[in-house]
DNA sequence: CGGGATCCATTCCGATACTG
DNA sequence: CAGTATCGGAATGGATCCCG
């Protein structure tokens, strides 16, 4: 039994189990021919598992905002990375881009249907983290002095 | 307004926004020496953004697994990346490790109560995922298509 | 103003070999 | 069995310059 899907055609005689709750049995799925980004969990996490597209969406899941006000909410990011993780929200539907032709010109991105669904559960998980923050800073200082 | 805690003390000046919901209002933090891992958000984000850190947490959300039980589970993670992703999940008290000093050796992982209460949101964004896939990639073939 | 293009440092991660 | 150590390639992301 693997663990969700992985790349290449490698252990095409194996299985994957897609795991979820304890609750729900688990389900065997052929893993021969499956890519990477068949796996629904392994392609959410690389997305927005990057450095920036959480920060974005909990700015856009407030109001819509043009490129330099992102930037100036977000200091620390290049605006390499502030185009290109744009581009990426975009790509996977999460934001819209709007360009307005006034001189010099000014883009303003906004939150999509889809995106207001997935900062829905997203936004639990930021809490979890703001909440127990102290707990996990406390078990890290615990385990750096005298690893359990 | 800048959004999240940044590196370093280049903006002893501005203030950090804690977003999270359009529901509450707009919290301001001094920023002034406030280090990265200080940002509840970014920490989590660095961490469970990894490659591994959800794969190995969905699994041990179900029960204990040892060592080689979790690398068939997730075969195409290397010796090396189980050992330091287990490690940091330790570390950050989501899991505990159990040594058995049998010959040979046995070592059995399982999850803790932070664990547990971080996988509880965490189930929630998965389930998402998993029920949103087909969205996601049909934005992607549009976009990828004819960028809007 | 909102990018694109290029170069470079850092980090991440896989492969391999070795060990109690 | 469950690691550790080392190496090298790949990916990530920052800095800088240019452009309509």
């Amino acid at each position: 039994m693997a663990l969700r899907y992985q790349k290449g055609t490698a252990l095409s005689t194996s299985t994957v189990v897609n795991l979820r709750s304890t609750k729900v049995p688990l389900r065997a799925v052929d893993i021969s021919k499956v890519t990477f980004t068949d796996c629904p969990v392994r392609d959410l996490i690389s997305q927005i598992g990057g450095k920036w597209s959480v920060l974005l969406l909990e700015a856009l899941a407030q109001r819509s905002y043009r490129f330099g006000e992102l930037r100036r909410m977000v200091p620390d990011i290049s605006q390499r990375m502030l185009t290109q993780t744009l581009r990426e929200l975009q790509r996977d539907g999460y934001i819209g881009r709007e360009v307005f032709p006034t001189k010099p010109p000014s883009v303003e991105y906004r939150m999509t249907d889809l995106g207001y669904s997935l900062y829905e559960p997203l936004a639990q998980l930021l809490n979890w983290a703001e909440a127990n923050h102290d707990a996990v800073r406390a078990a890290r200082a615990s385990f750096d002095q005298s690893p359990d």
